[in-house]
DNA sequence: GTTAGCACTCAAAAATGCAGAGTGCTAATT
DNA sequence: AATTAGCACTCTGCATTTTTGAGTGCTAAC
């Protein structure tokens, strides 16, 4: 069988009739809202036909149609070719008071999940692609250290070294580290950071035990180890406005799943290969294609921006099934746009 | 009417097997359950006087009994008499492999949420009653400084500091001004750096600008403003195991309560000052005795931790007013002591 | 003072009934 | 051949009723 016009048409009504209502919509509906001026008995047929064919199922025998993953996929990719090569600039004073990375993406969360009525995320850039802007490293007390790092975005990353075992520091002995660590590391990424880079920086100092704990604590914080990557969120409660979200467990285990984030570094990163495969930075998962857990009956569109640089992260929404694809690719393909414009410089 | 002890037997038997059950209890279970040896009949008198002295409501006629707000507060009162004195030293590893306060407080209320199987939050201590240990401003580029103030509990705060304006900058001039800055500071809380301590640090410095810039930035970082206050909560999901709680939108509202903070902050606001006032660390809000508002369900136990140097903060477990207050309070002890033993160094 | 017994009450659960929306199928119409 | 009207049937959601069971208050007996 084929997808002929007229069913691209009637399906299209399904969806966005659906989206609106949460509501299973029946023949006599679509009779009346599609334009195409046929009977509900017309339109029955059709329908029969679009639900062998897999794009649409009844939640039970004498309901109305909901469209299925395969015909949310379809609506969507429909989206993808019109939204694909709109431009949109529009200037929002969103990143006009923010001096930190951090902040900014904490205010974009909370700003993106109040606009869109669902729930929100946002991953930092993972560090280890971010180039090593300034490194200081103080003395703090005869045993400890406090390392400081300055990464592109003006992305602050602090740690304390232990300095047991470690040599006698005086101020110009760290003086000097400092002005090598500077000079050997300044531009590089985590990954840069190789074996003989490290070599090399040992064969300059004589304070090799302290030296050795300093990177060892770089190291730590620029891997690739995900427990790094750092992610917000915001809107959760919203998914208590879609019924079909909030019925019995299905509210706690999403909630959990917001909470604990372990789950959403794996979609970040999935997202992010996914975004680079097709290259399209934008990805959207219905349903199971996602690959969050208990995440069957939601649907998520993620984002991935870059800020110059190597500056990377993801900006994501989770909603239902139902959610407004068409204002949600746009509100991302706007923030997107802004977040390149505030950093470019 | 007088609360006898045959009273007090009853009213317990009924509160300790509301706690397990959630539901109203009858005069037949406490007949069973109490030790008493009393027929169904004659506890139901005594019922009725519990039930007119306001210790115990029936939700609606025919039902069994539930302890009204002041039952619980009777039974609680009870229970911190002999829990005051008992002592308890488990040694726990929730202390062993962090090094900054924040990541200690990030463990622990997750620890705490799924020990008590109810939400918790934890506040990180207020920063303008620690003492400021260590301050380093960097020149990051030609247009910004980079401070970083390290506190009591090694605390880090870092700001990105604007230059515009402000005097040039060198490295040996960059030297002079931390030695400064330290040598003034060190030792200082928030609310130590007064009008005259500015006054005499600019007395002795010729870049007033550059200094007038950093001083602004760390009285941001250090002052009694709210929006720096930071909470961590977990656990939120578990409040989907009271029905009571998790019914129609009251759900919704905890959940976002506890997502938002800012009602949070009230609460550890108002929890340490009563603390302080009633000289006893852990402090029980019953109903509507917490300032939250939608919190009118739940109960909110708190306890006030504090780290030897002025160092201190909030710790809360938010459940069902019928939470097994017994042993929250053993735990929130237990908490208690070992962030003592672990930070008294 | 305590207990047994009985009539009464009420909420929650189960059963029932009904209206409405929707379908599939067939026969008539265009 | 495609479309439509019509009808029988199914299923849900909702409201109403019935049933059940737990619990009480009261009175009379112990």
């Amino acid at each position: 069988m084929e997808l002929d016009n007229r069913k691209v048409v009637i399906l299209t009504t399904i969806i966005k009739n659906y989206l609106e209502t949460g509501e299973p919509v029946g023949s006599r509906t679509i009779s009346k809202y599609s334009g195409l001026n046929l009977s509900s008995a017309t339109i029955r047929n059709e329908m029969s036909d679009l639900e062998e064919m897999g794009y649409i199922v009844q939640p039970h025998t004498s309901a109305g149609r909901i469209p299925s993953d395969k015909g949310y996929r379809f609506y969507v990719d429909q989206l993808m070719q019109t939204q694909r090569d709109e431009l949109d600039d529009v200037r929002s004073e969103m990143f006009q008071k923010v001096d930190k990375l951090e902040n900014t993406l904490k205010t974009l969360v909370k700003a993106l999940a109040e606009d869109t009525h669902y729930a929100a995320m946002v991953s930092g850039p993972t560090v280890h692609t971010n180039k090593i802007k300034f490194i200081q490293a103080s003395i703090v007390d005869a045993r400890r250290l406090l390392l400081v790092i300055m990464l592109e975005g003006n992305l602050v990353r602090t740690a304390t070294v232990s300095l047991d075992g470690c040599e006698e520091l005086d101020f110009n002995r760290m003086l000097s580290i400092n002005m090598l660590l500077n000079d050997e590391l300044d531009g590089l990424t985590g990954s840069d950071i190789t074996e003989g880079r490290i070599a090399q920086i040992y064969a300059r100092t004589s304070f090799k035990k302290t030296v050795g704990s300093i990177l060892a604590a770089i190291h730590n914080i620029l891997s690739v180890n995900g427990s790094n990557v750092q992610i917000y969120t915001s809107g959760a409660t919203n998914i208590f406005k879609y019924p079909e979200l909030s019925e019995s467990d299905k509210a706690s285990k999403l909630i959990s799943a917001l909470e604990q984030k372990d789950e959403l570094i794996e979609l970040v990163h999935d997202a992010s290969e996914d975004a680079e495969e097709s290259r399209n930075p934008i990805q959207v998962y219905i349903g199971n294609e996602s690959p969050l857990q208990n995440m069957a009956d939601c649907s998520v569109i993620t984002a991935n921006y870059e800020l110059g640089n190597g500056l990377r992260g993801t900006i994501g929404v989770i909603g239902p099934k139902r959610m407004d694809y068409e204002k949600v690719l746009e509100v991302l393909n706007k923030v997107m746009n802004e977040m390149d414009q505030a950093f470019r410089k």
